[in-house]
DNA sequence: CAACATTTAATGTATCTACATATATTTGTG
DNA sequence: CACAAATATATGTAGATACATTAAATGTTG
């Protein structure tokens, strides 16, 4: 289906419109795949995120406000994300002290199960997602994705 | 800034992750970009997608399950996103006298007027975000993002 | 060291979303 | 035509999100 039929739309005005509509079903598609593979586990595609943002972090137990920049949606509800995976036992936070304010979060021997047992059938949809792309289109699409990264950085630090 | 530097993550284990984590996060910062625009005038992203379906029907009203199947996010609560646009005087809805399960929906002269104002700052922005991409760029990844777009159909219509 | 600013996290709140269900209308079938 | 199925929209509800505010701890500066 092309994104024409997907939004019923004849044409686009530019084929910068059209990369702009394809970044955003594309990306709505890939969160829906995701979804559908974490929902029977009862994880949500935000707490997967920071999941395996605990899980790299290979021991070491990391702060709320690092984690939320590394997240691939930094709000600011990480505090809530966190609460939801320290109730299901999947992560562990406490109080730091040496400073009290911050909170260290990790990964529990729970989580990792769970994490690890997700790994295969994530990895499997995303690459038949994308299997079909050579890798000099992938490099192009990653490279000019990187080029509008910066401009839209730009944009939004420079606005207020 | 690099979308390493974003999510803090030194390397992808391959292109395809990361042009998967390219996909979110650009379009997580569109996202932010229109949703910035439209903040000071009461719209919200959704809504915009709609008031610009509408005024594309050229004064043709549309049925409600139409304007789903066309939004970007083809969600079940296209029904309250129009009555916010008729709150707020920018979409009309009637019953449709010969089917009278569907409502017509059409935009007003307000909205249209509101339309049109927000289009040079919105085209502007996005022009700009993608302003440093070569014609050739921009023909291999919307033709890349079509391909993952169709083996995405395909997953999410052959699992139940 | 007192006063103020900054950092970190949690919370309040309205809104939005996903998902299921309900309601009304039309269509299809015996 | 009666009755089941399908269609179109709206609603109920739990949970998630955006955005602002609060609370606590630490840093900074006169």
């Amino acid at each position: 289906m092309r994104i024409e039929d997907h939004l019923a739309q004849t044409r686009f005005e530019d084929n910068t419109q059209k990369l702009h509509m394809h970044i955003l079903v594309v990306a709505r598609q890939l969160d829906l795949l995701l979804r559908r593979i974490l929902k029977p586990h009862g994880v949500t595609p935000p707490q997967y995120n920071v999941l395996r943002i605990l899980r790299g972090q290979k021991g070491q137990p990391i702060a709320v406000h690092s984690l939320a920049a590394r997240m691939v949606d930094p709000s600011s509800n990480t505090s809530r994300i966190v609460d939801k995976l320290v109730d299901k036992g999947w992560a562990d936070r406490k109080v730091c002290p040496e400073d009290r304010r911050r909170a260290n979060v990790s990964i529990t021997p729970s989580g990792m199960t769970l994490l690890d047992g997700l790994d295969a059938p994530v990895h499997s949809v995303f690459q038949t997602a994308m299997t079909s792309l050579s890798t000099s289109a992938l490099d192009t699409m990653n490279a000019g994705l990187a080029e509008v990264l910066n401009h839209t950085d730009d944009i939004l630090s420079t606005q207020h």
